[in-house]
RNA sequence: CGGGGUGUAGCUUAGCCUGGUAGAGCGCCUGGUUUGGGACCAGGAGGUCGCAGGUUCGAAUCCUGUCGCCCCGACCA
């Protein structure tokens, strides 16, 4: 008689039901020393997908048993995906390392005072949370207040400024791997915008601007190792420096429908930019102003607020001949934008102009300033009442395509023509402020600009000196100056990346884990555990997989086929090997790749061999 | 924060419009039959219908408030 199979689950061991056989402690034990029997590990699959799951590889996190929510944007990494998420945080350990940087760990409690100093706390304190020891928000020597970190800026300098104060010791690069708190205005698609997540940050400090792009650089190219092994095609991207400033950077985008950025670029020339920061060719540099047509004039135009009440007739006044007018408010002053009237506004990109703050300004703003409503606004020297209230007129280059255009004449109701650029209007300085279109040159080619979707996994920043001056990071020279350090910081999102891996790479059937970031890379699936041939077999093959480099999962559950197949496909492990009493009277047991199609039988006697020279070359090409 | 949606068992959900005993599938437990792609039979446990008020003889259902979650926009790794 045989004995009915055991329901694998955690707890059997200790849990002995009477009537029920144990397994025998296991034979050979000593060779499972890595090896996880699933049914002593914890993979809790569902067959249905959480309602709360929109995109493909939130649904795969969480049926596979990766993660589960506790609320919005926050999540537990279950054991499976915790494994994944060590070998992405091992390999990106590795190049940070190999690129000459230093681990260490900060703390994720910050004084408030720390933030306050900084240069980005009224930008930053929005997306913070605040922890007050007294719960009751004021601040007293006994009861300091602290923010959860977002990232660690505030701290690294002034800890670098007190144990570094020679050019000797010059550069560094510290980084850590660690816990990042943000409060989301919108937690999103499981891990690829949570409240708290993980993530790399590193904070380069060096002597001389050239030092800093020489880091900057070695930083790019850990970066692009970094995502190739991981088995990811992250592209760099030119991209804005948004809230943390600094002069130029670069944003390592995976592709993806569900992203949320937009990568503008050409395949040909190579030139890819953030939508934030992606430029034309539109308007030739030796572009000359034409000719002025005659003297302003001003018209009614009863009602016509919009640009396309402009364009319709009886005014047919063409979008792009018309000047549009935008009113900002930057650190409490208002300024005003000028595009071409068929151009939209790319907003991030008033932060070239250096304000802190900046907000569209509310008409009850605009109507002092200017003496009407929106909709009539204009910024000819002769309609600018008040030229001083004004923080700037900033033009976009783009505008200098316009001869003889028409402009609000800061009067309700009317506006006026025969406007040109440099004779007409009070501009202050030109400026890339316009959205760029698909389909317009390409800055490097002038070959047309294509767009796509992408996922942001990783950033990195040249700083200059914007954080060292306000924390006083100097170091003296071989001639006994003092000089700022110059700084560059650089983040990679960890559990994003994990998440963006499984956007990037699944089927129908789940998840398809490239071969260094998978929890395991092999999945030995015993059908019949109760046999002790099967098991005996399955730990020899997983030894041998072991010993060149794999990390093995046995499936011993007392499952059905199906049920394992379908579990199997689900959590994506690269290799799969099947032991089956069906294949083990044949004398054989099959070798499946979960990103292929073929099932290779291979006899029992060259398993091993088999088993260790496949792991050896799926290692070597993943690198 | 603005706009839209939604909350019923561990998961996926029906019921709500038109008020009257809260239903199913998956999962779980027991017994049996099965055993190479999410098995079958029989039996069973599990829900104060998000929370608080209100209307009503009676509320999952109608009304008010509140909280959570999801989606669209601004922000970010």
């Amino acid at each position: 008689m045989r004995p009915r199979p055991t329901r694998g689950s955690p707890g059997e061991w200790g849990r002995p039901s009477p009537g029920k056989p144990l397994r025998p402690p296991e034979a050979g034990a000593s060779l499972l020393r890595f090896m996880k029997l699933w049914s002593q590990f914890f993979v809790p699959t569902l067959k249905e997908s959480p309602a709360d799951a929109e995109i493909a590889s939130h649904k795969l996190l969480v049926r596979a048993g990766l993660v589960r929510k506790l609320g919005g944007g926050l999540y537990t990494y279950m054991p499976l995906g915790l494994r994944a998420l060590q070998k992405i945080t091992q390999i990106c350990r590795e190049e940070m390392d190999s690129a000459g940087a230093i681990e260490l760990w900060m703390p994720h409690l910050h004084p408030v005072e720390l933030w306050e100093q900084g240069p980005r706390w009224a930008a930053a304190r929005e997306i913070m949370f605040r922890a007050d020891s007294a719960g009751d928000g004021k601040r007293t020597s006994k009861d300091p207040e602290f923010v959860l970190g977002p990232t660690h800026e505030e701290i690294i300098t002034p800890l670098v400024k007190t144990e570094i104060t020679s050019y000797r010791d010059l550069p560094k690069n510290f980084y850590q791997i660690a816990t990042k708190f943000r409060n989301e205005i919108r937690p999103r698609y499981g891990l690829m915008r949570a409240r708290e997540f993980i993530m790399m940050d590193a904070y380069s400090f060096d002597t001389t601007d050239e030092g800093a792009v020489r880091s900057y650089l070695a930083m790019k190219a850990a970066y692009e190792k970094f995502f190739r092994r991981v088995g990811t095609q992250a592209i760099a991207v030119e991209a804005d420096t948004g809230v943390m400033g600094g002069s130029f950077s670069h944003e390592f985008m995976v592709p993806a429908e569900v992203g949320d950025d937009d990568v503008i670029y050409n395949e040909a020339s190579g030139y890819a930019a953030n939508r934030e920061k992606a430029t034309s060719a539109l308007v030739p540099a030796d572009l000359a102003d034409s000719a002025p047509a005659g003297a302003v004039e001003e018209f009614a135009t009863p009602g016509a607020v919009t640009i396309a009440a402009l364009e319709a007739a009886p005014f047919n006044v063409p979008a792009d001949r018309q000047f549009k007018t935008l009113v900002y408010v930057g650190d409490g002053k208002p300024f005003l934008v000028i595009l071409r009237g068929c151009d939209e506004l790319e907003e991030a990109k008033l932060g070239s102009l250096g304000f802190t703050l900046f907000r569209p300004a509310t008409p009850e703003e605009i109507v002092p300033v200017l003496g009407a409503k929106p909709g009539s606004l204009g910024a000819t020297r002769g309609s600018l009442k008040e030229p001083g209230a004004l923080a700037g007129v900033f033009a976009d280059h783009a505008i200098r395509l316009i001869g003889n255009g028409v402009t609000g004449a800061n009067k309700d109701g009317f506006h006026l023509r025969n406007v040109n650029v440099s004779r007409d209007l009070a501009i202050t300085r030109f400026g890339d402020f316009r959205r760029v279109r698909v389909g317009e040159p390409d800055p490097k080619s002038g070959q047309p600009l294509q767009v796509r979707r992408g996922i942001e996994v990783g950033h990195i920043f040249k700083l200059g000196t914007k954080y060292s001056e306000k924390f006083n990071a100097v170091y003296t020279d071989d001639q006994k100056q003092s000089h700022l350090m110059v700084m560059g910081c650089y983040g990679i999102g960890i559990s994003r990346t994990m998440q963006a891996v499984i956007e990037q790479s699944h089927d129908a059937d789940g998840i398809v884990w490239p071969w260094n970031c998978a929890p395991f890379q092999v999945l030995i699936c015993v059908l019949d555990p109760q046999l002790p041939e099967a098991m005996e077999l399955a730990r020899r093959l997983g030894a041998a997989a072991e010993s060149t480099g794999a990390d093995v999962l046995i499936d011993d559950r007392a499952e059905r086929p199906g049920v394992k197949f379908k579990d199997a496909d689900l959590i994506g492990l690269p290799l799969r090997l099947t032991i089956g009493g069906k294949g083990l009277k044949e004398g054989v047991i099959e070798l499946k790749w979960r990103a292929g199609k073929d099932v290779v039988k291979v006899p029992v006697a060259e398993a091993e061999a088999r088993v260790a020279a496949e792991v050896r070359e799926a290692a070597a090409r993943a690198g």
